[in-house]
DNA sequence: TAGATTGTTAATCGATTAACAATC
DNA sequence: TAGATTGTTAATCGATTAACAATC
């Protein structure tokens, strides 16, 4: 049933798509060519257009994409129109960053729920949402089905949670922990890598410094 | 001077290279071959040989590759022998959570001050680090040259954030805000987009739940 | 209709993998 | 020396770019 797969390097461009034409919405444009936005965005034209049918065909010959159609079917690939809901696990300061972004309410996802295995936090509030013990995790999935579990906890509990959130049946898992999970067919998992990032940028340092 | 320019997929790897040779040598394994490590890490043999030979011969035939002295060449290829000290503008959640993130120390980065516009929080103390008011940015770094400048701010004030600090001639970005910032030659970034990469993780979901 | 711009096929480029001679 | 494994070249694969026929 599946159309053949979309690569990986497509589907991390789209979010940025969608950014840009949620920008040129806000302008008030209402249609733009592939050779225009690929300039706004020093992307090529060709890209634009290759990255955009292996979804389908979105835009019309002579004439070029309706920004806003554009920008809805983006975000419908992106399922920002589920109402993704979320449940965050670990209340240290990562997890109430998270937590305290803004950002992705405008996405459309809703934070449900916090977990911390210290007693001590719980009942505590962050952006309006109670933090809850870890150990009743499970009956809260049960009962309110997130979409997506936010791994904010030390390395060494993750694989652990991971087991126990494969169990409940949730579909997403946004990973800050430094492990390198593996999840299982039918579950998907995108990892923030801090520390790798970090690294990233002092490599990229050292390459700049010897130019 | 400079050798010819490195990919920056292949630096993209250098950590998770950095990161399993750490585990071996708290292993007390003293040689790996490409092909032992290949295994390890779920990627070729050749790959490894290749991404290392980027960089120059760091194994020796018939042997493999010294663990201690290939994670420390590494190392420096990463360059976290030079001691970074970095310092964090945004004093938000999010700031205050990458302050708490101990695992930057371990790597060698140091964080030695924070900033923030909001005069309330100046002297307020986190990790030991006393907040500043964003007035004495310039001063400060002209006495502490810290390498390394994460961006914990809101979008707006990013660009000309970056403006003020390019004048200051710091190294390195490390970017959390939604911007797409530009930076002159000579100055390294590194941009972590959480709002994309979590649209990525629900557009994962949307390829395994049609699966 | 003529002009514009897509969707798509073909050509190019770069990254990954395979193969093997060099050498420890 | 023989066996092992690198460093490196050649082959393959995938992703990007260019070109153009289809068509609005």
């Amino acid at each position: 049933m599946s159309s053949k797969k979309v690569a990986l390097v497509v589907i991390r461009r789209l979010p940025r798509y969608y950014r840009y034409l949620s920008e040129l919405l806000l302008n008030g444009v209402d249609r733009i060519s592939s050779k225009d936005l690929s300039e706004r965005m020093g992307v090529t034209a060709s890209q634009i257009r290759q990255d955009l049918n292996c979804f389908g065909g979105f835009g019309q010959q002579g004439y070029g994409y309706n920004v806003e159609y554009l920008y809805r079917e983006i975000g419908k690939l992106l399922g920002l129109e589920n109402g993704r809901t979320m449940i965050i696990i670990g209340a240290g300061n990562l997890g109430h960053a998270i937590a305290g972004y803004s950002n992705f309410e405008r996405r459309g996802f809703r934070l449900i729920g916090i977990f911390d295995s210290n007693k001590g936090l719980v009942g505590d509030k962050v952006k309006g949402v109670g933090i809850m013990h870890s150990d009743d995790l499970e009956s809260f999935i049960a009962v309110n089905k997130p979409d997506i579990a936010v791994l904010a906890i030390p390395k060494v509990s993750a694989q652990d949670m991971l087991k126990r959130l494969t169990a409940t049946g949730i579909k997403g898992i946004w990973n800050f922990s430094m492990s390198e999970l593996k999840v299982p067919d039918g579950m998907a998992i995108e990892t923030v890598h801090l520390s790798d990032s970090l690294m990233t940028l002092s490599c990229k340092m050292m390459q700049t410094e010897m130019e």
